[in-house]
DNA sequence: AGCACGCCGACT
DNA sequence: GTCGGCGTGCTC
């Protein structure tokens, strides 16, 4: 390859490892040299470790003490692309290189050589004597001939033993070959066969081809309700990068939700993608990311992390439901999945897709200003499928003590059922109650390793923390107070609703969908197919049933407590309670029959709800993005939040007091500290937690002033400080 | 991250 | 006297 740096065995280079070193270290090029970008092994102290040939040696180490590499692993190298990207995100984020560097190597088997397995292969003789049991392995090689099978494959398709196939070998009929356990993933087909698209998706597919096929970076903002088609409009997206020759990559938010993109998938190009996420095994993983490597897999599927791996041509990212909280959040470096995707696409030249039909509102301002193009799909029918909404008014309503179905509620659900078609209650809250409390001394059950409540899980008969997954059982005693039989749930979860329904309704099918009540991702999506099908009348879930799951049958959706989520100062509650009110309105009436949503509330004069009732989403994002801009936040302004934390409370405080009032690097870019406040979640596994916020003027060196702010702080004992640009909760 | 070095308290 | 606490520094 032309313009790959190279240097000779001998030579001085720099390298990267994975160990927290604030610096790279020189080595000696080992044996043969070695390109730039190549991973290695080297010695460090007495330890091997991981690191990536950086570039030509610094040279201020003493020659003689320079150690030489070891060896330079199997892999391709690491691109020029990825060490920029490493470095911008690090940059952005303030992380440390090894830190980055550990996101893009977590791969299992990476030092390991190739792993290679016995396959056979017709060796051309025939059998000095033929049976019944070697003429079915004999037709089996001639039925797929030319391909190659392991001997436990070739017995098992052929219905005979394994000694056999032994035998065969034995005389030479078969012979055994090495060849590589990782194997190119199967040729996706762009060309084949799709489903017709209306005139609409045809436009908006055409458009983001069009981007695809230029060979430049650019990124869209895809906007479609849901049922208006994004997915197979973003597929036709991939058939231009497959096209192409490129390799394309697809985020989804949730792993619950990539077997059925599988299949998808699969009915499009005729064949799987390679998956990539925390449910795929140590030896599907090592194959995915050395064919990754090597351009034996056309496209991916997977979580926020794939967007680390080592795509060798990467010409096209689609962040599906783009808005999800999910993309931000803690994998060691904390970043925004939806940020880096756009910077990796601007360094290699790729188009990015944002899809979602309630999109964030940094992506819909930077499609507002210019930066994003938009597109937006009307839906699949041409007049709205979008249900009609109303809203309950919880002060008129006349609720006994303990119940949250409201008459009116009620009222529309046996009408429902009246008629066949299902009803959906939606109620952000797992569990049986939120609140355990002591009716005879007032004390309420909280964890013993974080500050947060403990809730009920009936169907478990646990108390659960929802903040460190730590349960207990549910005491028959007060911990405080000692009295039994007090104790009392106060507040509904979906648990309870599912009894309310069930004394209302008592002849009805029910079924409660909470991410907690199944096993596993097959369990779940199995119980989900049912309910499709018919196999039940009323459905109660949690956030679980706004991400994108298709009942045709499900005609109301009833949302309990539609002000959750507003209260609270928390600059993005409006936001995000608007997104997923409208993608839960969006689970009614999808198929043709039409669809109602109810929305039980105490205050439908806010504004927000008014903005879900009347359908006035550009409205509701103005308004909103208004209010940011006033306020000096983001998009319009930048945040930080600085986690301190620590085992001992007063040490934690005393650092953040101590921060706060050594602000000079922050007042010279004329930003702003708050704090030090508990931080949003106060305690975890012991650990007490601190935060500060920082807000500044948009174009102002933001990372630059708090390096500088933070950088003379001694952390003493078990003190801990990490930075979290872009915070998710601002409270 | 590990691991060695080294400087102060409570034990045989 | 010395065993061991973990604060500090180094790794090419």
């Amino acid at each position: 390859m032309s313009g790959q740096e190279y240097f000779h065995e001998g030579d001085r280079v720099a390298v990267l490892t994975t160990q927290p070193l604030d610096r790279l270290l020189d080595y000696r090029a080992p044996e043969g040299g070695c390109f730039l970008g190549a991973y290695c092994e080297v010695p460090l102290g007495p330890r091997k470790v991981l690191g990536v040939v950086w570039g030509p040696g610094q040279g201020d180490f003493d020659s003689s003490k320079l150690r030489r590499v070891n060896r330079v692993l199997d892999v391709a190298p690491m691109r020029t692309e990825m060490r920029l990207l490493l470095g911008k995100c690090a940059d952005y984020t303030l992380t440390p290189m090894p830190a980055m560097l550990r996101l893009a190597t977590r791969a299992p088997g990476l030092s390991d050589p190739p792993s290679m397995r016995k396959i056979l292969r017709s060796g051309g003789k025939a059998p000095d004597r033929m049976t019944p049991a070697r003429e079915k392995v004999l037709a089996v090689m001639e039925e797929f001939g030319g391909l190659a099978f392991t001997p436990g494959e070739l017995s098992g398709m052929a219905g005979v033993t394994s000694s056999v196939v032994k035998g065969l070998v034995k005389q030479g009929v078969l012979v055994e070959e090495e060849a590589p356990r990782d194997v190119p993933f199967p040729a996706l087909d762009p060309d084949m066969p799709s489903k017709d698209l209306t005139e609409d998706q045809t436009r908006a597919a055409d458009e983001l081809a069009a981007g695809v096929t230029s060979g430049k970076y650019g990124t869209t903002l895809l906007k479609g309700v849901t049922g208006s088609g994004k997915t197979e409009v973003y597929l036709e997206a991939v058939a231009a990068c497959l096209r192409k020759g490129r390799q394309a990559l697809v985020l989804l938010p949730e792993i619950a939700l990539t077997a059925e993109f599988l299949d998808r998938v699969e009915a499009r190009f005729g064949s799987r993608p390679a998956e990539w996420h925390s449910g795929v095994t140590m030896t599907a993983k090592r194959r995915v990311w050395r064919m990754i490597g090597q351009g034996g897999a056309q496209l991916v599927v997977g979580a926020r992390s794939s967007l680390f791996l080592p795509f060798q041509d990467l010409g096209l990212i689609i962040i599906d439901e783009e808005h999800d909280t999910s993309y931000k959040q803690d994998d060691g470096v904390l970043y925004n999945a939806r940020d880096m995707a756009v910077l990796r696409a601007s360094l290699c030249n790729a188009q990015v897709v944002l899809a979602s039909a309630t999109p964030s509102l940094e992506s819909w301002a930077n499609a507002e200003a210019g930066k994003y193009k938009r597109v937006d799909l009307k839906s699949r029918f041409g007049v709205a499928v979008l249900p009609e909404m109303r809203a309950i008014d919880m002060r008129a309503e006349q609720m006994l003590p303990s119940t949250w179905i409201s008459p009116s509620l009620k009222r529309a659900m046996i009408a429902r059922m009246e008629k066949g078609e299902q009803s959906l209650l939606f109620l952000n809250r797992r569990g049986y109650a939120p609140v355990t409390i002591c009716r005879a001394c007032g004390a309420q059950v909280a964890c013993d390793h974080c500050d947060s409540r403990m809730v009920e899980h009936r169907f478990m008969k646990r108390l659960m923390c929802h903040q460190c997954g730590e349960t207990k059982p549910m005491p028959d005693a007060c911990p405080s107070c000692k009295v039994e039989g007090k104790m009392a749930p106060v507040g509904p979860g979906v648990e309870r609703l599912g009894e309310e329904a069930a004394a209302l309704f008592p002849e009805a099918r029910i079924t409660v969908l909470s991410s907690d009540l199944f096993g596993s991702a097959r369990a779940l999506k199995e119980r989900i197919r049912e309910i499709a099908e018919g196999g039940a009348d009323i459905i109660l879930g949690t956030q679980l049933v706004a991400k994108g799951h298709n009942f045709p049958l499900l005609t109301l959706v009833g949302v309990i407590d539609a002000d959750l989520g507003l209260q609270g100062s928390d600059l993005r509650a409006a936001e995000r309670t608007f997104q997923l009110m409208r993608q839960v309105a969006g689970r009614a009436g999808r198929a043709d029959r039409p669809g109602e949503a109810l929305l039980q509330t105490f205050q439908p004069e806010h504004p927000v709800i008014r903005a879900i009732l009347s359908g006035d989403e550009e409205g509701f994002w103005r308004a909103e993005a208004a209010e940011r801009q006033a306020a000096g936040v983001p998009p319009y302004g930048r945040m930080a939040g600085i986690i301190l934390s620590g085992s001992d409370v007063a040490q934690v405080f005393d650092l953040g007091n101590a921060l706060a009032r050594n602000d000079a690097a922050l007042r010279a870019i004329g930003a702003q500290v708050y704090g030090p406040a508990p931080a949003p979640i106060a305690r975890v596994r012991g650990r007490h937690r601190v935060r500060l916020l920082v807000k500044a003027a948009k174009g102002t060196p933001f990372q630059d002033a708090i390096t500088r702010w933070t950088a003379p702080v001694k952390l003493r004992g078990d003190l801990r400080l990490s930075v979290d640009i872009d915070p998710q909760n601002f409270f």
